[in-house]
DNA sequence: ATGTTGGAGTTTCTTTAGGGAACCCCAAGA
DNA sequence: TCTTGGGGTTCCCTAAAGAAACTCCAACAT
């Protein structure tokens, strides 16, 4: 194999970079997302080359990140994302709140996000999962775990 | 250029890609926040080519990411988290949150977090930057912004 | 019955980037 | 002067991205 797998590795980035840590996947992610599901308006917004696109599309659906799904009876179809896939939406958001914040420049960032909950024009912030206090790279110790290598 | 550049396209997400979207680059970033800070560390930890090494840590100095400075009278380097690396980390530890639930396996996570806050082993969550309630995939409306393309 | 259209991919060809190993430079210490 | 170790370069080979052309249906249209 030319290209390293990630996908043994023993850690949890290096194996969700194995499903989105290709080139254009989270990208591709991106537009199912936002509503882009087929393989014409994927290719035609992203400009992606039609054959990366047929194997990243066949790489998520493996995964279980999107469900291939016909939408006609002809043989058409449409991607959708699983409840896997909207959960790694969550690394999208936080992408979007780092890219807005450092590199959207004089000119702002291209979209923005309304919260439903509470009406406003927001963005993601981490928060711990058990005390909901803020969460980031200085605020935790990190301990091997049950999984840990050899 | 071959491989498409991400980094002129009006979405923040493909800005971020632009930064650490490529092959390792999220696993270096890792491995300097956890405490591999030098050229020979990364690249035994990793078991990266010392080629694409020097070239992922000469971009991600050049954005910023990281930062090279000398530790010795010697010619000898290691690299730093700066302002807009650690905050990059974000991304990592959704990252760690999403592969721990949906990769780990029988064998659970192979590391685990401690929230100084609380003292609790936890992992992240997303919430709103405004209100501080739950933030995901489904819970927003996405609007054009300042930065939007014409 | 034949032709056209449009979605959804394949195929082919060229260029570039990753993997691996060998090599190089330099300062300190033996 | 020789060795050692950190921190890279260089070289070659293979795999993957880009671009464009081509294929395969099923439904209309003529």
């Amino acid at each position: 194999m030319q290209r390293t797998d990630f996908s043994e590795m023993a850690c949890s980035i290096a194996r969700t970079l194995d499903v989105i840590g290709e080139p254009w996947s989270p990208l591709i992610l991106r537009d199912v997302w936002v509503g882009f599901s087929r393989f014409e308006q994927l290719q035609a917004d992203l400009g992606i080359s039609r054959k990366v696109l047929t194997e990243r599309l066949n790489h998520l659906v493996d995964r279980d990140v999107l469900e291939r799904r016909p939408y006609d009876n002809r043989p058409r179809y449409e991607y959708v994302l699983t409840d896997r896939g909207r959960e790694l939406v969550d690394v999208l958001m936080v992408m979007v709140a780092w890219g807005d914040k450092w590199l959207a420049g004089q000119a702002g960032p291209p979209v923005l996000y309304r919260h439903h909950a509470c009406g406003e024009i927001s963005h993601v912030d981490l928060a711990c999962a058990h005390c909901g206090k803020p969460m980031h790279a200085d605020d935790i110790d990190i301990l091997p775990g049950p999984g840990a290598a050899v």
